[in-house]
DNA sequence: TTTTGAGTTGTTCGA
DNA sequence: GTCGAACAACTCAAA
């Protein structure tokens, strides 16, 4: 209303964009200090990554770019935000703090915190829907329970009706008087530091992070692959995916915005939009879970499955995070991975099925290291993804259900664009043995310029070794009448 | 309350 | 070559 309203601080932590924000929506006609807190110490090991921290510090450029365009600048700190956003809400004595919602377990209690200090003081702290289509809480059973399986999920979702039309950017915003001073974005320190190898260099030439780049890609997909979505998605050979996932991740784009472009661009027809929006609710659905079932990034949803008969080891692990198990199609996965921080999603699957099951490594030391890795690494998907794959997710695969890194291979890059592209040692091989080069002949070898255990290796376990032994770990969790809650 | 149908993404085997 | 069945048993969601 009048000028004399007193200010509000705006809390960016993961909403990183001025369109569809409701937070920054509610206080376009007042005065108001955008502000974002680095925190490492709240989120421990979940804080972001290496390939996250690149992707915040240019998304953070952005954002603030951005803001200042339109009056009001960034402000950024570093620090416990339990401490340093009330003392900010009491330096420019703000009636009020507004951010979007966070889901993962470390920030709702961090939020429980802040709001606390905040209440104390008599300010206020809102929380805004700005990161998920639905709240996890507002999404229920006929019974009232939460939901365990995505497709009843998906269908509770769709059956709520159409997502809010998305909010604009505001034009024009109200700076407070006498903004305190905050640290360079330099300062912060989020890129890999002089002595450390600028791993991430590649990353610039797939991605761009901040909002405009992300309404691009959202644009280029509606117009594009989103047509051939269903069958392109699966094609790690071509760009058949959205490449909106760390665009999503940062909240450079919301889930309304995607929803309705996908829409549009679908003239309105869901069934046409389906295979689209069933991977925004996908997306939904692992906040649903992490929501009501806050282990999930650490502990096998399903009990049984904590005595899984794992065999760490670090040589194994090691193997498979540098590229090197001798299966090309996992060996080009993993090498995307660390080239450009991301991995096409079929190809995650067929990955992370050999780390668990071939290899016997545990889930968790491949989620941590696409946590690691991945510039779209999202507490929730990674989590419940890695547990459906390990088969302990509430809704998970079969047990059965081993991937055969070589018939994945042939089916999804039957022509090998993705292979050659990520494994060029076996650029040379033709199509029939390029998913199982020691299966090919010495002479083809040789004319291939491969020497199998010195230029690419030979695989680190047999499928049909891997695959059996699996099944046999996995029939130890069966037949324990002692499990779980003692009743008897 | 009980019952029933279903459950993202696969592989293998035998006809 | 293609095709359908088998591969655990269980849990979930809704009728």
């Amino acid at each position: 209303m009048g000028g004399m309203e007193r200010p509000a601080l705006l809390w960016f932590r993961q909403d990183l964009r001025l369109a569809d924000n409701p937070a920054l929506h509610a206080v376009a006609d007042r005065p108001v200090l955008p502000a974002f807190v680095l925190d490492e110490a709240a989120a421990g090991r979940w804080a972001p990554g290496g390939a996250g921290r690149w992707w915040l510090h240019h998304s953070l450029a952005a954002l603030g770019a951005g803001l200042a365009a339109r009056g009001a600048p960034l402000l950024l700190l570093r620090g416990r935000a339990e401490i340093v956003i009330p003392a900010l809400a009491e330096a420019v004595d703000a009636g009020e703090v507004l951010a979007g919602r966070l889901y993962e377990p470390w920030a709702r209690e961090r939020d429980r915190l802040v709001a606390d200090a905040l209440k104390s003081a008599g300010r206020g702290f809102r929380l805004a829907t700005s990161s998920l289509l639905r709240e996890p809480a507002r999404v229920a059973t006929a019974t009232g329970q939460p939901y365990a399986v995505y497709t009843p999920f998906a269908r509770a979702v769709a059956a709520m009706g159409e997502p809010d039309a998305a909010l604009p950017a505001p034009e024009r915003l109200h700076p407070v008087a006498a903004p305190p001073e905050g640290e360079a974005l330099a300062d912060l320190r989020l890129l890999p530091q002089p002595p450390e190898p600028d791993w991430a260099v590649q990353f610039g030439t797939l991605w761009s992070p901040g909002e405009a780049a992300a309404q691009d890609r959202l644009a280029r997909f509606a117009g594009g692959a989103l047509a051939g979505y269903a069958a392109g998605r699966n094609t790690p050979g071509i760009e058949g995916s959205s490449g909106l996932s760390p665009h999503l991740r940062w909240g450079e784009v919301s889930p309304r915005q995607v929803w309705h472009a996908v829409m549009a661009a679908s003239g309105g027809d869901r069934d046409r939009a389906w295979p689209f929006l069933s991977e925004i609710l996908w997306r939904e659905f692992s906040y649903h879970l992490m929501w009501h079932r806050p282990e999930v990034p650490d502990t096998p949803l399903r009990p049984s499955y904590a005595r899984f008969p794992f065999q760490p080891d670090a040589g194994l692990l090691r193997a498979w995070q540098r590229g090197r198990t001798g299966y090309p199609i996992v060996d080009a996965g993993m090498r995307q991975l660390w080239q450009l921080g991301w991995m096409h999603n079929r190809v995650r699957m067929i990955a992370a099925s050999l780390l668990v099951k071939h290899l016997l490594q545990p889930w968790q030391d491949g989620a941590a290291y696409f946590w690691d890795t991945l510039v779209d690494a999202d507490l929730a998907s990674n989590s419940a993804s890695w547990q459906w794959i390990a088969g302990s997710g509430s809704d998970a695969a079969p047990y059965f259900r081993v991937f055969n890194p070589v018939l994945q291979g042939e089916k999804f890059d039957a022509e090998g664009r993705y292979v050659r592209r990520f494994v060029p040692e076996l650029a040379k091989l033709p199509d029939r043995f390029l998913h199982r080069p020691w299966e090919a002949p010495p002479e083809l070898l040789r004319q291939a310029g491969v020497a199998l255990g010195r230029d690419y290796p030979r695989p680190v376990i047999d499928h049909a070794a891997g695959r059996a032994r699996a099944l046999a770990a996995f029939a130890t969790l069966k037949d324990r009448p002692d499990e779980g809650d003692a009743t008897g």
